[in-house]
DNA sequence: TAACATACTATCAAATTGATAGTGACAGTT
DNA sequence: AACTGTCACTATCAATTTGATAGTATGTTA
């Protein structure tokens, strides 16, 4: 899909794939939030190659997601770290993931556990304001003009 | 990223990026959750090429997110329905929207109430065990074997 | 001086995308 | 019977994107 063709648009889904919809991107989020933080660790973490790696990380530091680094200055070196908009991204990662355990689950996974209790973390998305499970409830989607 | 290539990933994350590292998918996923259900629906809701949808739908449909049904055998008309797949990804859909609300929330946005009780839906992603939010609390990523 | 490390860029074939036009099966209208 | 319309697509093909491979710039270490 065309880049950027969706910022405008009134749904906040649309919105966010600009960078979103593109599984690259979303995987090196992963590995941010694991604590890679250098285009090598990135490279050879994920078998990328570095032309689509540079362009996945140009446009994530763009839109503000990751933060370009200097870690040395001689010899030159640049790392790329998580900013709140990136850190916030976190529990997309969890309900991506989530979703995955259950409908894509064969064989070993990965797991993730909260490293205080040491028990695995099931993520459960509520509605704040009436408690409720989403997707327990029937919803109303309301749009801000009169377009869909 | 060549399709079906994360099948085999521990990850569950990359496991789920087979259809869902795609921006079409995502939104033809929130447009079958807001209700729609056939081809030229989704083509003109989406203003989406015919080639595209019908790859986009096949993929869905093979993957089991989206199950083909007939809705009219004279003239012979098919519909898109979500399988239990599909509808359990609404939890990854709200925390797209929520992540673009914040930060990509700039005007006029579409917003989600709770049907029955009329108030908007403001999604928390809480660890069923400890309780926490997710991000609130270090997490320990463990593999199954040995490589990451 | 040679090897190594890191963060890239250049090149280019192959695959994917997506715009446009058309098709097949039928329904309804004139 | 002939048109017009609807729906779910397919065919074609130019343009863009992907991604594999090789190389570069700037340094450090042996």
């Amino acid at each position: 899909m065309n880049s950027k063709i969706n910022a405008k648009n009134s749904c906040p889904i649309a919105r966010s794939l600009d960078f979103l919809g593109d599984a690259w991107s979303i995987l090196i989020l992963r590995d941010a939030h694991a604590g890679l933080t250098r285009f090598e660790q990135f490279r050879k973490n994920l078998s990328i190659a570095p032309t689509i790696l540079t362009k996945r990380l140009a446009t994530l530091t763009e839109e503000g997601i990751l933060e370009k680094r200097v870690y040395s200055e001689h010899p030159p070196r640049d790392e790329y770290v998580l900013t709140t908009a990136g850190r916030d991204f976190l529990p997309v990662l969890f309900m991506i993931g989530d979703w995955g355990r259950k409908y894509r689950g064969d064989g070993k996974l990965v797991r993730f556990l909260d490293a205080e209790a040491g028990t695995e973390i099931k993520p459960v998305l509520l509605d704040e304001v009436t408690g409720a499970k989403i997707g327990s409830r029937p919803i109303q989607i309301i749009q801000p003009d009169v377009e869909m």
